[in-house]
DNA sequence: GTGGTCTAGACCACC
DNA sequence: GTGGTCTAGACCACG
């Protein structure tokens, strides 16, 4: 369900918010559905509890989670998908605005929209 | 021609790094050009030698700069431009990809790209 | 494990990545294994913790390396056994391509080829 | 005639040393003959005199050189080329010994010798 | 505990 | 003057 890369640069418990955060928009963890404890989250990654905690207080104070005292923590209702897609445009955003000002002008604008274009949706072949 | 901002949780060596490699990209350092001496450019920035030494270090083993022992550092011959837009096409790339694992269809699509166009090359108006 | 010499010339942080990478060349490193601590090892050399962290850093750019904070350094999966047999092999080719420039003819080359062969493998006498 | 190579980490008076022995052994300077002052080849390297007469200088306690007050340096008789094809086969020893050492036996050091026959003196094709 | 960054100050080789 | 290495000591983020 969950990996963990630590090849990866970024935090161990970066890497488990993002992969829930993942899960949640997909659809895999549903509103209200109880995540897994610290505890047994802590063993399946083979990672200290203190990590899985410190990553749902992360998720906690997004508002994407809430935590039921002595029960569990629970996938909260809220719009998670359009907030990160909202995310995701406004990076791509910035990254074009940096090829702009390397010197991409709107002829390789649209070549680079073709090319994306292609890759994303012509697997149909 | 460089600042450092300390409210930036990257460390300060990497921000000289990409501040000099955006000098190179925008073609204000040229291939063979001495940059600052480490301590020149200490006092500039108001740190301590080893950090500057750090960043030029760095960016001798990307091969953007050499250095020479007792002349200086200079940009080496590289196609920093040509990499750098590389690699934002592909940060973009990525982007795309998981737009679409979340949902985002070819309609949505041409309308990002349209929004993008719009603001990034119609302020002519 | 390691031990450093200071008449050589060569730095410290050198000394120590040479090292480890001949440990890892002849299997006592293992894949996935942990290094020391860039503390317990500056204290094993009598050395400072920043050298060694220089020496891990370098090990890391190389590939041969994988940190992750918190938790320590490890021994990437990397096949450095054939890649320095391939760095001997060219410093060899080298060598001999300087020496043929020198007027070593084919001769001399059977000659030498004699001499290392048995330098090198008749030890069983 | 001389050229010196800035990227090279290797300082500036040992690669001019270096490329002057090279003129000696292919015979290219001969005995007894001057050598450029160091101020006429400080100007055609624009490098320091300094660097210039250091090179001198190491040429010198080698013996390879030997320099008359006020006149000039001169190439001395000296059997360098004997001497350089020593050192290099025994740099060609050190490093067949540490491939053994990393796993080379018998059987691929005969193809090493194989390949690199081919490559010296194969070129009649 | 671990790695990562930074400072201050020193020394060396090189030009 | 230049870069390169090293030390001692500090602080931070992470697990």
């Amino acid at each position: 369900m969950i990996s963990i890369d630590y090849t990866d640069r970024s935090p161990i418990y970066e890497q488990i918010v993002s992969k829930i955060e993942n899960l949640i928009v997909l659809g895999v963890l549903k509103p209200d559905e109880k995540l897994p404890s610290v505890r047994s989250l802590g063993i399946e990654l083979s990672t200290n509890p203190n990590t899985i905690q410190k990553a749902y207080q992360v998720l906690e104070t997004k508002g994407i989670v809430y935590s039921v005292k002595g029960i569990g923590n629970f996938v909260s209702n809220f719009d998670l998908k359009s907030q990160k897609l909202d995310d995701i445009y406004n990076q791509i955003l910035e990254n074009y605005k940096t090829a702009v000002a390397f010197g991409l002008n709107s002829e390789n604008f649209a070549t680079w929209q073709e090319k994306l274009k292609e890759k994303l949706y012509d697997n149909s072949k």
